[in-house]
DNA sequence: ACACAACTATTGTACTATACAACTATTATG
DNA sequence: CATAATAGTTGTATAGTACAATAGTTGTGT
Protein backbone atom coordinates (compact mmCIF):
# COMPACT_ATOMS: atom_id res chain seq x y z
CA UNK A 1 0.00 0.00 0.00
CA UNK A 2 2.85 2.19 -0.34
CA UNK A 3 1.78 5.37 -2.23
CA UNK A 4 4.38 5.64 -5.14
CA UNK A 5 3.05 2.05 -6.26
CA UNK A 6 -0.58 3.14 -5.89
CA UNK A 7 -2.29 3.41 -9.20
CA UNK A 8 -3.65 6.68 -9.95
CA UNK A 9 -7.15 5.80 -9.35
CA UNK A 10 -6.16 4.49 -5.96
CA UNK A 11 -4.13 7.73 -5.01
CA UNK A 12 -7.52 9.68 -6.58
CA UNK A 13 -9.98 7.62 -4.54
CA UNK A 14 -7.99 8.50 -1.04
CA UNK A 15 -6.82 11.75 -1.63
CA UNK A 16 -10.97 12.58 -2.44
CA UNK A 17 -11.76 11.08 1.03
CA UNK A 18 -9.25 13.58 2.75
CA UNK A 19 -9.95 16.24 0.76
CA UNK A 20 -13.84 15.56 1.96
CA UNK A 21 -12.75 15.20 5.08
CA UNK A 22 -11.18 19.21 4.64
CA UNK A 23 -13.93 20.89 3.27
CA UNK A 24 -15.82 19.69 6.03
CA UNK A 25 -13.38 21.53 7.87
CA UNK A 26 -13.54 24.50 6.30
CA UNK A 27 -17.17 24.74 6.68
CA UNK A 28 -16.72 24.63 10.35
CA UNK A 29 -14.15 27.56 10.20
CA UNK A 30 -16.27 29.29 7.94
CA UNK A 31 -18.92 29.54 10.19
CA UNK A 32 -16.89 30.58 13.45
CA UNK A 33 -15.69 34.09 11.14
CA UNK A 34 -19.32 34.12 10.52
CA UNK A 35 -19.72 34.70 7.08
CA UNK A 36 -22.89 32.93 4.51
CA UNK A 37 -22.79 29.96 4.13
CA UNK A 38 -22.41 27.95 1.44
CA UNK A 39 -25.95 27.51 0.67
CA UNK A 40 -26.62 31.02 1.08
CA UNK A 41 -23.77 31.67 -1.18
CA UNK A 42 -24.59 29.67 -4.29
CA UNK A 43 -28.77 30.35 -3.56
CA UNK A 44 -27.53 33.70 -3.60
CA UNK A 45 -25.59 33.40 -6.24
CA UNK A 46 -27.69 31.55 -8.58
CA UNK A 47 -29.88 34.40 -7.96
CA UNK A 48 -28.21 37.50 -8.75
CA UNK A 49 -27.06 35.27 -12.44
CA UNK A 50 -30.50 34.38 -13.47
CA UNK A 51 -32.58 36.94 -11.81
CA UNK A 52 -35.98 35.34 -10.17
CA UNK A 53 -36.03 31.49 -9.68
CA UNK A 54 -39.06 29.44 -7.49
CA UNK A 55 -38.04 27.54 -4.56
CA UNK A 56 -38.37 24.20 -6.62
CA UNK A 57 -35.90 25.22 -9.34
CA UNK A 58 -33.32 26.12 -6.81
CA UNK A 59 -34.08 22.57 -5.71
CA UNK A 60 -33.35 21.01 -8.85
CA UNK A 61 -30.72 22.83 -9.57
CA UNK A 62 -28.73 21.90 -6.47
CA UNK A 63 -30.17 18.90 -6.84
CA UNK A 64 -31.74 19.22 -2.76
CA UNK A 65 -34.80 18.59 -1.73
CA UNK A 66 -37.15 21.34 -2.09
CA UNK A 67 -37.58 21.15 1.92
CA UNK A 68 -34.38 21.46 2.41
CA UNK A 69 -34.20 24.75 -0.02
CA UNK A 70 -37.57 25.92 2.01
CA UNK A 71 -35.63 25.99 4.89
CA UNK A 72 -32.44 27.68 3.25
CA UNK A 73 -34.69 30.24 2.09
CA UNK A 74 -36.16 31.22 4.84
CA UNK A 75 -33.09 33.01 6.68
CA UNK A 76 -32.27 34.97 3.64
CA UNK A 77 -35.44 36.30 3.76
CA UNK A 78 -35.88 37.28 7.15
CA UNK A 79 -32.06 39.20 6.82
CA UNK A 80 -33.56 40.77 3.96
CA UNK A 81 -31.59 39.89 1.07
CA UNK A 82 -33.67 37.67 -0.77
CA UNK A 83 -37.37 38.88 -1.68
CA UNK A 84 -40.14 36.31 -1.56
CA UNK A 85 -43.29 36.63 -3.80
CA UNK A 86 -46.27 34.30 -4.44
CA UNK A 87 -46.23 34.21 -8.18
CA UNK A 88 -49.38 35.75 -9.54
CA UNK A 89 -50.35 33.28 -12.73
CA UNK A 90 -49.62 30.08 -10.30
CA UNK A 91 -49.76 30.93 -6.46
CA UNK A 92 -48.59 27.70 -5.46
CA UNK A 93 -44.66 28.61 -6.80
CA UNK A 94 -42.59 31.43 -5.28
CA UNK A 95 -41.31 34.03 -7.19
CA UNK A 96 -37.58 34.75 -5.43
CA UNK A 97 -34.75 37.33 -6.45
CA UNK A 98 -31.94 38.80 -4.50
CA UNK A 99 -32.45 41.82 -3.23
CA UNK A 100 -29.76 44.70 -3.20
CA UNK A 101 -29.02 44.14 0.36
CA UNK A 102 -28.20 40.99 -0.62
CA UNK A 103 -25.90 41.96 -3.19
CA UNK A 104 -23.85 43.41 -0.94
CA UNK A 105 -23.64 39.94 1.26
CA UNK A 106 -22.94 38.17 -2.02
CA UNK A 107 -20.30 40.58 -3.19
CA UNK A 108 -18.61 40.72 0.46
CA UNK A 109 -18.62 36.43 1.20
CA UNK A 110 -17.14 36.49 -2.78
CA UNK A 111 -14.69 38.78 -2.07
CA UNK A 112 -13.48 37.10 0.99
CA UNK A 113 -13.76 33.52 -0.25
CA UNK A 114 -11.78 34.79 -3.49
CA UNK A 115 -9.56 36.11 -1.03
CA UNK A 116 -8.91 32.19 0.48
CA UNK A 117 -8.12 31.07 -2.96
CA UNK A 118 -6.22 33.61 -3.58
CA UNK A 119 -4.07 32.33 -0.65
CA UNK A 120 -4.60 28.75 -1.08
CA UNK A 121 -3.78 28.44 -4.87
CA UNK A 122 -2.21 32.16 -5.88
CA UNK A 123 1.24 30.83 -6.07
CA UNK A 124 0.20 28.15 -8.79
CA UNK A 125 1.10 29.25 -11.88
CA UNK A 126 -1.90 30.11 -14.13
CA UNK A 127 -1.91 26.81 -16.10
CA UNK A 128 -1.58 24.84 -13.35
CA UNK A 129 -4.90 26.91 -12.12
CA UNK A 130 -6.72 26.68 -15.62
CA UNK A 131 -5.88 22.77 -15.48
CA UNK A 132 -7.18 22.08 -12.33
CA UNK A 133 -10.20 24.03 -12.81
CA UNK A 134 -11.02 22.36 -16.19
CA UNK A 135 -10.67 18.91 -14.68
CA UNK A 136 -12.02 19.31 -11.47
CA UNK A 137 -15.12 21.07 -14.01
CA UNK A 138 -15.11 17.41 -15.75
CA UNK A 139 -15.62 15.78 -12.35
CA UNK A 140 -18.26 17.51 -10.74
CA UNK A 141 -20.45 17.09 -14.20
CA UNK A 142 -19.91 13.61 -13.46
CA UNK A 143 -21.27 13.48 -10.05
CA UNK A 144 -23.69 15.91 -10.64
CA UNK A 145 -24.78 13.35 -13.83
CA UNK A 146 -24.67 10.51 -11.62
CA UNK A 147 -27.02 11.93 -8.48
CA UNK A 148 -29.24 13.17 -10.91
CA UNK A 149 -29.85 9.38 -12.59
CA UNK A 150 -29.95 8.68 -8.72
CA UNK A 151 -32.45 10.85 -7.55
CA UNK A 152 -35.04 11.40 -10.50
CA UNK B 1 -19.84 37.65 -15.23
CA UNK B 2 -19.61 35.85 -18.36
CA UNK B 3 -17.51 32.50 -17.54
CA UNK B 4 -15.20 32.90 -20.19
CA UNK B 5 -14.07 36.39 -18.92
CA UNK B 6 -13.75 35.08 -15.12
CA UNK B 7 -9.93 35.01 -13.89
CA UNK B 8 -8.73 31.47 -12.89
CA UNK B 9 -9.24 31.98 -9.57
CA UNK B 10 -12.69 33.30 -9.80
CA UNK B 11 -13.90 30.22 -11.57
CA UNK B 12 -12.12 27.89 -9.19
CA UNK B 13 -13.45 29.36 -6.22
CA UNK B 14 -16.73 29.37 -8.13
CA UNK B 15 -16.44 25.62 -9.47
CA UNK B 16 -15.07 24.35 -5.53
CA UNK B 17 -18.04 25.44 -4.06
CA UNK B 18 -19.84 23.22 -6.33
CA UNK B 19 -18.00 20.93 -5.86
CA UNK B 20 -18.16 20.82 -2.18
CA UNK B 21 -21.99 20.86 -2.35
CA UNK B 22 -21.83 17.34 -4.62
CA UNK B 23 -19.64 15.61 -2.13
CA UNK B 24 -22.47 16.13 0.30
CA UNK B 25 -24.83 14.56 -1.83
CA UNK B 26 -22.10 11.89 -2.31
CA UNK B 27 -22.22 11.81 1.45
CA UNK B 28 -26.14 11.39 1.40
CA UNK B 29 -26.35 8.30 -1.13
CA UNK B 30 -23.65 6.82 0.33
CA UNK B 31 -25.52 6.40 3.39
CA UNK B 32 -28.37 5.09 1.53
CA UNK B 33 -26.06 2.12 0.08
CA UNK B 34 -25.16 1.47 4.05
CA UNK B 35 -21.76 1.60 2.97
CA UNK B 36 -19.35 2.33 5.69
CA UNK B 37 -19.28 6.49 6.57
CA UNK B 38 -16.29 8.70 5.41
CA UNK B 39 -14.85 8.85 9.22
CA UNK B 40 -15.02 5.26 9.47
CA UNK B 41 -13.05 4.91 6.41
CA UNK B 42 -10.60 7.11 6.89
CA UNK B 43 -9.85 6.14 10.71
CA UNK B 44 -9.54 2.03 9.30
CA UNK B 45 -7.47 2.96 6.76
CA UNK B 46 -5.46 5.45 9.18
CA UNK B 47 -5.16 2.12 11.57
CA UNK B 48 -4.59 -0.53 8.85
CA UNK B 49 -1.77 1.87 7.73
CA UNK B 50 -0.05 2.89 11.15
CA UNK B 51 -1.08 0.11 13.04
CA UNK B 52 -2.24 1.42 17.08
CA UNK B 53 -2.86 4.60 17.30
CA UNK B 54 -4.51 6.27 19.95
CA UNK B 55 -7.92 8.52 20.16
CA UNK B 56 -5.47 11.68 19.89
CA UNK B 57 -3.80 10.60 17.63
CA UNK B 58 -6.34 10.23 14.87
CA UNK B 59 -7.95 13.86 16.81
CA UNK B 60 -4.45 15.43 15.53
CA UNK B 61 -4.59 13.46 12.03
CA UNK B 62 -7.54 14.40 10.96
CA UNK B 63 -7.87 17.80 12.47
CA UNK B 64 -11.23 17.38 14.23
CA UNK B 65 -11.95 17.39 18.32
CA UNK B 66 -10.70 14.66 20.12
CA UNK B 67 -14.79 14.26 21.51
CA UNK B 68 -15.73 13.85 17.55
CA UNK B 69 -13.32 10.86 17.54
CA UNK B 70 -14.47 9.44 20.70
CA UNK B 71 -18.08 9.56 18.93
CA UNK B 72 -16.58 8.51 15.70
CA UNK B 73 -14.89 5.31 17.05
CA UNK B 74 -17.53 3.79 19.75
CA UNK B 75 -19.69 1.96 16.38
CA UNK B 76 -16.55 0.93 15.06
CA UNK B 77 -15.97 -0.68 18.16
CA UNK B 78 -19.41 -1.89 18.56
CA UNK B 79 -19.18 -3.47 14.87
CA UNK B 80 -16.22 -5.43 15.97
CA UNK B 81 -13.94 -3.55 13.87
CA UNK B 82 -11.60 -2.16 15.70
CA UNK B 83 -10.13 -3.58 19.55
CA UNK B 84 -9.81 -0.80 22.20
CA UNK B 85 -7.48 -1.24 25.00
CA UNK B 86 -6.09 0.80 27.41
CA UNK B 87 -2.46 1.46 27.35
CA UNK B 88 -0.28 -0.26 30.23
CA UNK B 89 1.92 2.13 30.53
CA UNK B 90 -0.37 5.58 30.38
CA UNK B 91 -3.80 4.60 31.67
CA UNK B 92 -5.42 7.63 30.07
CA UNK B 93 -4.71 6.84 26.43
CA UNK B 94 -6.47 3.94 24.36
CA UNK B 95 -4.70 1.80 22.01
CA UNK B 96 -6.64 1.54 19.10
CA UNK B 97 -6.46 -0.85 16.53
CA UNK B 98 -7.83 -2.49 13.32
CA UNK B 99 -9.23 -6.32 13.62
CA UNK B 100 -9.58 -8.66 11.12
CA UNK B 101 -13.22 -7.91 10.62
CA UNK B 102 -12.43 -4.54 10.81
CA UNK B 103 -9.78 -5.38 7.40
CA UNK B 104 -12.90 -7.16 5.73
CA UNK B 105 -15.29 -4.15 6.14
CA UNK B 106 -12.27 -1.65 5.00
CA UNK B 107 -11.27 -3.52 1.97
CA UNK B 108 -14.95 -4.20 0.70
CA UNK B 109 -15.62 -0.01 1.16
CA UNK B 110 -12.25 0.90 -0.86
CA UNK B 111 -13.29 -1.87 -3.34
CA UNK B 112 -16.90 -0.43 -3.78
CA UNK B 113 -15.10 3.40 -3.55
CA UNK B 114 -12.86 2.46 -6.29
CA UNK B 115 -15.53 1.21 -8.52
CA UNK B 116 -17.23 4.49 -7.99
CA UNK B 117 -13.93 6.25 -8.76
CA UNK B 118 -13.73 4.26 -11.98
CA UNK B 119 -17.04 5.23 -13.34
CA UNK B 120 -16.31 8.94 -12.38
CA UNK B 121 -12.62 9.34 -14.23
CA UNK B 122 -12.11 5.89 -15.68
CA UNK B 123 -12.17 7.23 -18.78
CA UNK B 124 -9.78 10.26 -18.11
CA UNK B 125 -6.38 9.69 -19.30
CA UNK B 126 -4.01 8.30 -17.11
CA UNK B 127 -2.04 11.87 -17.47
CA UNK B 128 -4.98 13.65 -16.48
CA UNK B 129 -5.51 11.40 -13.35
CA UNK B 130 -2.05 11.64 -12.40
CA UNK B 131 -2.26 16.00 -12.74
CA UNK B 132 -5.16 15.93 -11.39
CA UNK B 133 -4.07 14.17 -8.36
CA UNK B 134 -0.93 15.77 -7.72
CA UNK B 135 -2.49 19.31 -8.13
CA UNK B 136 -5.46 17.94 -5.78
CA UNK B 137 -2.99 16.76 -3.36
CA UNK B 138 -1.42 20.20 -2.96
CA UNK B 139 -4.49 21.51 -2.73
CA UNK B 140 -5.19 19.45 0.53
CA UNK B 141 -1.79 20.40 2.07
CA UNK B 142 -2.58 23.79 1.80
CA UNK B 143 -5.88 23.32 3.28
CA UNK B 144 -4.54 21.77 5.96
CA UNK B 145 -1.91 23.68 6.63
CA UNK B 146 -4.30 26.77 7.14
CA UNK B 147 -6.53 24.72 9.06
CA UNK B 148 -3.70 23.41 11.73
CA UNK B 149 -2.75 26.61 12.01
CA UNK B 150 -5.99 28.28 12.83
CA UNK B 151 -6.79 25.46 15.69
CA UNK B 152 -3.11 25.22 17.46
C1' DA C 1 5.18 13.01 49.46
C1' DC C 2 1.53 15.37 48.32
C1' DA C 3 -1.23 18.99 46.34
C1' DC C 4 -2.12 20.87 42.15
C1' DA C 5 -1.59 21.24 37.25
C1' DA C 6 -1.81 18.98 32.83
C1' DC C 7 -3.45 15.47 29.94
C1' DT C 8 -6.74 11.68 27.72
C1' DA C 9 -10.93 10.30 26.90
C1' DT C 10 -16.17 10.34 27.61
C1' DT C 11 -20.57 12.40 27.96
C1' DG C 12 -23.97 16.29 27.85
C1' DT C 13 -25.60 19.90 24.98
C1' DA C 14 -26.18 22.51 20.88
C1' DC C 15 -26.12 23.60 16.03
C1' DT C 16 -26.10 22.80 10.77
C1' DA C 17 -27.30 20.29 6.80
C1' DT C 18 -29.84 17.10 5.05
C1' DA C 19 -33.95 13.71 3.81
C1' DC C 20 -38.51 11.86 4.08
C1' DA C 21 -43.28 12.13 5.39
C1' DA C 22 -47.47 14.56 6.45
C1' DC C 23 -49.87 18.48 5.44
C1' DT C 24 -51.92 22.83 2.96
C1' DA C 25 -53.00 25.38 -0.87
C1' DT C 26 -53.33 25.54 -5.64
C1' DT C 27 -53.71 23.91 -10.41
C1' DA C 28 -54.48 20.37 -13.99
C1' DT C 29 -57.02 16.39 -15.87
C1' DG C 30 -60.33 12.57 -16.96
C1' DC D 1 -66.48 18.49 -10.90
C1' DA D 2 -63.93 15.01 -8.36
C1' DT D 3 -59.56 13.39 -8.16
C1' DA D 4 -54.73 13.63 -9.09
C1' DA D 5 -50.59 16.19 -9.42
C1' DT D 6 -47.61 20.03 -7.94
C1' DA D 7 -45.20 23.73 -4.84
C1' DG D 8 -43.99 24.77 -0.72
C1' DT D 9 -43.94 24.39 4.64
C1' DT D 10 -43.40 22.06 8.82
C1' DG D 11 -42.54 17.93 11.85
C1' DT D 12 -39.28 14.42 12.78
C1' DA D 13 -35.01 11.95 12.36
C1' DT D 14 -30.00 11.34 11.50
C1' DA D 15 -24.97 12.48 10.88
C1' DG D 16 -21.18 15.20 11.88
C1' DT D 17 -19.25 18.47 14.32
C1' DA D 18 -17.64 21.67 18.44
C1' DC D 19 -17.38 23.17 23.15
C1' DA D 20 -17.98 22.53 28.12
C1' DA D 21 -18.08 19.71 32.13
C1' DT D 22 -16.38 15.67 34.10
C1' DA D 23 -13.52 11.40 35.58
C1' DG D 24 -9.52 9.13 35.81
C1' DT D 25 -4.42 9.25 35.27
C1' DT D 26 0.12 11.17 35.21
C1' DG D 27 3.61 14.82 35.92
C1' DT D 28 5.72 18.63 38.75
C1' DG D 29 7.25 21.87 42.34
C1' DT D 30 8.19 22.65 46.65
Amino acid sequence: MDQAHMDSLEALEREMAIFARRLEGARQSWRKHREIDRSAYLILLALHEEGELTAGQLATRFLLDISTISRQIAPLVEAGWIAKERDEDDKRQLRLSITEAGVEALMATRASRLELYRELVGDWTEDERRTFLSLLRRLNDRIRARQQAERP
